[in-house]
DNA sequence: AACGTTACGTGTACGCTGTACACCTGTCAA
DNA sequence: TTGACAGGTGTACAGCGTACACGTAACGTT
């Protein structure tokens, strides 16, 4: 009898076996339905059929669980569409990525909540500086204006380009090479970044010019609707 | 012996009686130096000389003392400046909230987490409002523009006008009558919401709106930008 | 075919969390 | 004097992430 059930659980994880995929597919239909707090390693392994610490022969450990989670639903962001002026096509995308954070409503606290950006979130911040930057763009620009839509576009918020954690130049100077293959664009700017301010203030950008940046760029755009008596009825869109 | 012990902490617990006030206060000093991870009951009780469960006696739960601790932080936000345009009054007023938040790096992370805003939260929205519509503009901008500065004056984003508790429209407006004595600006808004979208699409407001509002401001702002080769080297400020 | 290695699921255990509940004790009003 | 009450204590429980030791099944090599 025992050893029929054994063999039983034996063939169903033969079937199904354990995998990062398939825990990271569970997770994430976890937390859709019953929110963040019910992903637990206990009853994610219930989920699966399977004892807690199975899990951690294929994930580190619960934030790489979440990292991964977060990857997955990145990874549901439409590609940047082809042949529109750049505004367009960021709108677009930006559209793209809230319809994917608003099917995970868990999803953008958990990237607010997590400390490095995944290589997912690394990778669609590339693509969005590249559409930047072949939109006209100058890398300075590029570089503010991606602070300034951190809010819209993603949780991620400021303390991009400081990791605070390697405070050497020249160890900064690498990781920007280094970074340079997978995310050229990211790359690019970070680089522009190490270069201008690092001679004025040191490394990293200036995080209340950032902040002050994208706050007068909204001010401004309220103050002329203001001026125009802009209302949100007899409007086409938000801005002429 | 042991009785001396009990006088001496007994004298110290009548020299330093625990209150709400205490707890508080201590709970954010723990906070600002270990990080938020490092306000456990347990911790905070034990800085306070205390038996953890001394602290229930004081404050409901956690979530109220967090709560508790957010309003701590807004408290220390300027009030706003008199005798100036919106546009200065509103950006100073933001950035000094700002300056609350940076010092106690927590509380953005703590804010965000919370689901229903606390009462200092709801009278520092009340009091922005106030200064928008005092500025000239109309309900309906001020109402967007909450939405669309909701990322940047503090970490509450959308769901602020609906709280999906209340789906009868009969109840909602009896919460509007009884917020407009504490809340008179946010009440006002909050009326007009119901009012206009109620017999459209049914309670609360648009989110989808409220953020392409908010994004094309953003984005026609950065094409103004970039069409006059705008520069953070050769700007007074981002704009003009 | 026998063997050692490797991959992977299991079971137990530890320290941490929030907090329910019963208990004691010092203070004050009647 | 007494009885209520406010407030600190102690114990206990369920849940969390995960370290560590232990099987056991599958596989490449001899």
């Amino acid at each position: 009898m025992e050893g029929d059930a054994r063999v039983e659980q034996t063939e169903g994880a033969r079937r199904n076996p354990l995998s990062p995929g398939r825990i990271l597919h569970t997770a994430v239909a976890l937390a859709d339905e019953g929110g963040i707090d019910s992903v637990s390693m206990r009853k994610l392994a219930q989920e699966l059929g399977v004892v807690p610490m199975a899990l951690y022969k294929h994930i580190a450990n619960k934030d790489e669980l979440l990292d991964g989670m977060i990857d997955v639903v990145v990874s549901e962001i439409d590609p940047p569409g082809a042949g529109l002026d750049w505004k367009t096509a960021v709108r677009q995308r930006i559209l793209s990525a809230r319809r994917a954070l608003l099917c995970h409503t868990w999803a953008s606290r958990v990237i607010e909540s997590r400390t490095t950006p995944t290589p997912a979130v690394l990778a669609y911040m590339d693509s969005m500086i590249g559409m930047l930057l072949s939109g006209g763009l100058s890398v300075d620009l590029t570089h503010h204006v991606m602070h300034a839509l951190g809010s819209r576009i993603l949780g991620f918020s400021q303390e991009l380009f400081t990791p605070s954690a390697s405070v050497d130049p020249r160890e900064a100077a690498t990781a920007v090479r280094a970074m340079s293959g997978t995310y050229p664009h990211l790359a690019k700017v970070a680089a522009r970044v190490d270069h201008d301010e690092g001679a004025v203030v040191g490394p990293g950008c200036d995080d209340q010019f950032e902040f002050e940046f994208a706050l007068d760029l909204l001010l401004d755009g309220i103050e002329a609707l203001r001026v125009r008596r802009w209302s949100s009825h007899s409007s086409q869109q938000a801005a002429p």
